[in-house]
DNA sequence: TTGAAAGCGTTACCAG
DNA sequence: CTGGTAACGCTTTCAA
């Protein structure tokens, strides 16, 4: 059998007490008997104390759990979801927590559902997660502190929420090329739902577009192009290739739109492959605008809004981890600003 | 207080072994008692059988700790390591199993070490984590299973491994150069200690790099190139960017090398953006090769080993979790292969 | 089909 | 500075 805690107490001829204290609070015993406790622990091969017990005891799991999609293609493929991830994990390590990763799995909503109910965590983070995933009701039967990076208006109780204005920063960039001359714009969506067919997509209003985020960007567009001129192209999937296969589809029609608003960076990227693929300059034949502003974004010249991404998941971890009481403090919204490089410019005159 | 299983077990008139059966044995209980006791339970308000209590009780966390390091790059931020993570989710998954991220902190050792000590979790996969870390020491204090992605030698205790060949895997890529008549050539290593600067390296040996993949791939090419006529180039990184600066290093030398080796794809594609960036072609003015062959080897035409990473992940999760007992299960060497695309070709003749 | 009893390994409190 | 006592919330025999 293992040893346990009083395995090494017994040894050492103390109580369970203080061999717990020589682990958890080194001041509340002389150098001298930690020092024999430590040792003798190490020679009967004690492990140290049982997290798990250590986690029921205080009451506290030392974890978040971190619900995220898995779409088609692997979530961090997105350098934005990595800029996310990297500032939740600065803040939750902060807190001396650590990171549960729970991928949501498409196929077998179940199992996922399962995983969230039997995850040891203090609270968790949705990431990308459709609405009507069965885990997100295992989630809230758990009533633990959770964060979004949606912010709703349809709040749901007292999840906090840190995140941008979705519409008005997708506005900002239908904007600008609205400004550039363009009337024939695309706009291409994630969409990540099993089972989705890639390609035109012909829906009445942004509303009936699945997904948050896209639709609230599409909705962003709206604002600016009338929505019935606009061609929707769902990439079902969220990966550069996706983005270049979904751009394919306007590309090669006789009458391709001047412009494509990509929901994403990585989507736009893709465009952009499908673009020089072509032998199209972006920003002259064509104009590309993406999501987020990740690294990649600045190297390949693509205009795009700009997010906080790092702070994004720093401050839900921080919001997540202290519990604010005030409302106020529950909800966060981030700034968002519009970044112009070459890959938009002035639409050019149809042929 | 929240309500326990005892609290409902009252509500109802039955004892707590008959609501705890009514959540994990349905089958023990008949459906009506069940419904009776699941509905009693929303109405209190209780969240379901307490998960950090069942791992106590049960002696499984049902979850396994992922270590890896952050390096200056989010470790994520490598298309190679987010195929790895994936393959492991799938095994981990199939096992009912959750992972819980530990990054290892380079500032922070002792935070990392106490993560790993306090970490609720049945097993732990290593994985790019340099071996004098202090965590290291903390997870085998554990004494819990350890899959690692090195096939080492001096194979520690009963760790299990999967991975491949390294020395073989590289110098195929070398030998592959050799034959088309280089003889300059130089490496790009990602050495991610902390404060390590960037830049060409003079080691006597390849033993002298400190991280594992690094050295062996190194060793890989000496097996080929005279250690003493091969370049060594710290990028300090494992990142495009990296990649790029590192080999900006040797391209603006008056006698550059014709052939530049990558310990990872991801430097090599900031190799070829450096190559790019001098109006030089790849494959004819120099050549590059990569390592892993992640999808944007292939879009890029890069040249690079192959190796399996989701698999690496799938069977590092199968084999940690099943635990085998052979030693010959506990030891698994992945195949690998040259993919040879545009970014070789014939060293041009010196000017 | 149901219930009673016995822990799982720890930590917190409070007295000495 | 040290030790006894009482939980923490659950699962699992085993017997009824």
């Amino acid at each position: 059998m293992r040893p346990t805690l009083q395995t090494v107490a017994d040894a050492v001829g103390v109580s369970r007490s203080t061999v717990s204290n020589a682990y958890s609070r080194p001041d509340q015993l002389s150098t001298d008997l930690r020092d024999r406790i430590l040792s003798a622990a190490r020679d009967l091969g004690y492990a140290g104390p049982n997290p798990t017990a250590r986690s029921l005891r205080r009451g506290r799991a030392g974890a978040i759990g971190v619900l995220f999609t898995t779409g088609l293609s692997y979530a961090f493929s997105d350098p934005y979801a990595v800029q996310f991830l990297r500032g939740l994990a600065e803040s939750v390590e902060r807190h001396d927590t650590g990171m549960l990763l729970i991928p949501m799995s498409n196929t077998d909503e179940e199992a996922s559902a399962r995983a969230v109910a039997d995850a040891v965590v203090d609270g968790f983070c949705v990431y990308c997660v459709p609405e009507w995933h069965a885990s997100l009701a295992a989630m809230r039967d758990r009533q633990l502190p959770v964060v979004t990076t949606e912010i709703r208006d349809d709040h749901r109780g007292d999840e906090i929420q840190v995140g941008i204005a979705e519409r008005p920063a997708m506005a900002a960039a239908a904007r600008h090329l609205h400004a550039l001359g363009h009337r024939d714009v695309a706009v291409l969506i994630a969409d990540m739902a099993p089972a989705t067919a890639a390609g035109p997509l012909r829906v009445d209003s942004p509303d009936a577009i699945r997904y948050y985020v896209d639709r609230e960007r599409a909705h962003g567009v709206a604002e600016v192009f009338p929505w019935a001129e606009v061609t929707l192209i769902n990439a079902a999937g969220n990966s550069r290739g996706a983005g270049a296969a979904a751009a394919a589809h306007v590309l090669d029609r006789a009458e391709r739109p001047t412009a494509i608003l990509a929901c994403s960076d990585v989507l736009a990227l893709g465009a952009l492959d499908a673009v020089a693929a072509r032998g199209l300059r972006a920003g002259a034949d064509i104009s590309v605008t993406g999501f987020d502003d990740v690294p990649e974004a600045a190297r390949a010249g693509l205009t795009s809004v700009r997010q906080p991404s790092v702070s994004k998941g720093a401050l839900a971890g921080e919001l997540l981890l202290e519990n604010k009481r005030e409302t106020a403090d529950r909800r966060v919204l981030l700034p968002t600003e519009l970044i112009v490089r070459a890959s938009t410019g002035p639409a050019p005159s149809r042929s």
